[in-house]
DNA sequence: GGCGATTTCTTCTCTTTTGTATAACAAAGC
DNA sequence: GCTTTGTTATACAAAAGAGAAGAAATCGCC
């Protein structure tokens, strides 16, 4: 049996980033300011792209190139969306990291169990 | 500026699983079991051994080589314990989740959150 | 108004670390 | 010596990570 659609760590961290931005502000950029700044923990920007790319690949994202922003540098970007099937494959796995996690004093959400 | 002591998505997993069993419960064969029971996922052995290696490598884990149980087969087992910094870098990796999901439709606990 | 400097973003290239599968090996009791 | 329970070894694929290079836009300046 293989994996199948679990994801990795730092595609759930990728995943959760778009969300939490909302289609109309999630690209490379923003995507890692918000992970760097949420979680303290460093997110190259390659690191972010790669990650992208991989998720396209599997159906679980799709960009969208808007226009140029009108300010200096401001080149298209590509916007980040998550799809129905990574809406799916991110329930998947993070519900598995749920099961494993609750109740555990290093789990998840700790002083807020029971 | 390098990664960290963050830990990959099949790391965090056995860990939990090292946790949830008790050092006098934890060994391949248990752990495997425990992920594939609670997660519904695969967990090949090969891929729950490699891993405890790993983490025994970066010192996130200790093991404890049991005495022979006097039953058909039953050979020395190497128990798993969490270390001190295996505690650390577990809460690490669960708080970087955590505040990237909190409060995520998709993220942890659907259906508990305010 | 042409054009190189500068800014913002994305791609590319390379390496290391993680994750997986399967087979081989080891030690126990029957 | 066969069967059972466990661990090791081997080989590879996928994910993660860093940083430099490349692209496209504006700005400043002459």
């Amino acid at each position: 049996m293989p994996k199948g659609d679990f994801l990795g760590e730092f595609e759930i961290l990728v995943l959760a980033a778009i969300e939490r931005l909302g289609d109309d502000d999630a690209y490379g950029v923003t995507i890692r300011a918000e992970i760097e700044s949420r979680t303290a923990r460093a997110a190259s920007i390659g690191a972010v792209y790669a990650t992208l790319g991989r998720l396209e690949r599997k159906g679980f994202v799709r960009f969208r190139i808007s226009d140029p922003e009108p300010v200096r540098g401001g080149r298209a970007r590509k916007y980040a969306a998550i799809t129905a099937p990574g809406r799916r494959a991110m329930r998947l796995s993070t519900r598995a990291l749920e099961r494993m996690l609750d109740g555990l004093e290093l789990g998840l959400r700790p002083g807020r169990q029971r």
